[in-house]
DNA sequence: ATTACTAGTAGACGAGTAA
DNA sequence: TTTACTCGTCTACTAGTAA
């Protein structure tokens, strides 16, 4: 989101444009952001045009409320405060493991993922993935993970089907290097998919149901990644 | 903080600058602010100049640290999100308008009742009250209102008739200032009565069925009240 | 009162380039 | 390579004003 919208949609929310509509003349809204009636007003069309706003222009006064996509675009924002004060150099999930669809396994054993996930993690997926349930009380936490920057393990196509781009992140579980993988076109999910140089479900005796624990690395990536 | 330079700050913090000196290139931060070398070299002068960062110039690389004063403004910030996103000061009350039986409005215009409003809530109501029917599944939000201290509206007597104590709760409905007033000896409702400065039904063009939302300061009063 | 157009202006931006 | 100057362009702002 461009900035100079985050600012006045924040503004907005904090006048209670989250989850009702309110009456906010493009004065009051110029006040509140410290610019003129005519820039508010200005504002205001330039965030019904992104969508990130919608009115109600009534004969008297406007109403307007934040849509589903200017919430999350400032929920993007919250999250970046959140990664700066609350999440210093890493993160634990907790979760179950689940079975899953098992899909994750045919795509990561992809040659082109494969040798990308060699040259940026420095470990060949030994199998598909290990699907985890993130409890429900860190799923927060994995949003934040979702929301920042990972090593880019870019898509191809190949026999005409198309593969996409994935984020991977660093991570722990019970000590055992490992990454996090995000398909790029995901939405909310509470589920996530770990790769790991060793057969995992083996190597740690773990089986459906199991509580784990994953130790997400924060720390930020050098350029080059 | 004007908001081009929250932007910026917070970027510089993403890439580890609140506790470190960390080595970022104008080109570099200019690639991650989206904008030229030339400009992204202006934002750190600028920044220096605001005190909201720190530089070491060595002849090679500039090595860069948010201040104290930087950290604060970008805490001012997360703050903001954090009323949008955790809100727990206030609770939203969702329902119909209704016309009740309009005796609400005799109670209220009563000048003891008149000069208690005007010394607690520092608004002298323009008429009687709207009621509101409350939505069924904010029925309970509406109960722990109820139970919350709210200001103390004392009773009186007049022509031997006794006026009973009623309690207010400071809300707003479509941004526009109003309380919630309670008698103390009442039982379980599904209706509310608001007071406002203005005249709600003419104000905000709404009229008996029209849904609205009520949103209840839950902030703690201070002791005078 | 409102919202929002047009017109004029100040400031933000990047290209070129010096150190 | 760096950082950061000058300068021309262009965008974002406000004043005036219509509806």
């Amino acid at each position: 989101m461009d900035e100079k919208y985050s600012f006045s949609l924040r503004k907005i929310a904090l006048l209670g444009g989250i989850n009702n509509y309110i009456a906010v003349s493009s004065r009051e809204l110029g006040d509140a952001l410290g610019m003129s009636q005519q820039s508010a007003s200005k504002r205001i069309l330039e965030l019904l045009e992104e969508k990130y706003l919608i009115r109600d222009l009534g004969a008297r006064r406007q109403r307007i409320k934040i849509t589903d996509i200017g919430v999350e675009e400032l929920r993007k924002e919250y999250n970046e405060y959140r990664r700066i004060f609350e999440l210093t150099d890493h993160v634990t999930l907790h979760g179950k493991i689940s079975s899953g669809m098992g899909e994750g396994g045919y795509y990561i054993n992809q040659k082109p993922y494969m040798d990308q996930f060699y040259a940026k993690l420095r470990f060949k997926p030994f199998e598909g993935t290990l699907n985890i349930k993130v409890a429900v009380e860190d799923l927060d936490k994995l949003e934040v993970v979702r929301n920042m920057p990972g090593h880019v393990i870019d898509g191809f196509e190949k026999d005409g089907r198309t593969f996409g781009k994935v984020m991977a992140y660093r991570a722990k579980i019970q000590n055992l290097d490992c990454a996090i993988v995000v398909p790029e076109r995901s939405h909310y999910e509470d589920t996530m998919e770990l790769v790991c140089k060793f057969h995992l479900r083996r190597t740690l005796s773990i089986k459906d149901g199991d509580d784990v624990a994953v130790i997400v690395d924060l720390t930020p990536l050098s350029p080059e990644n």
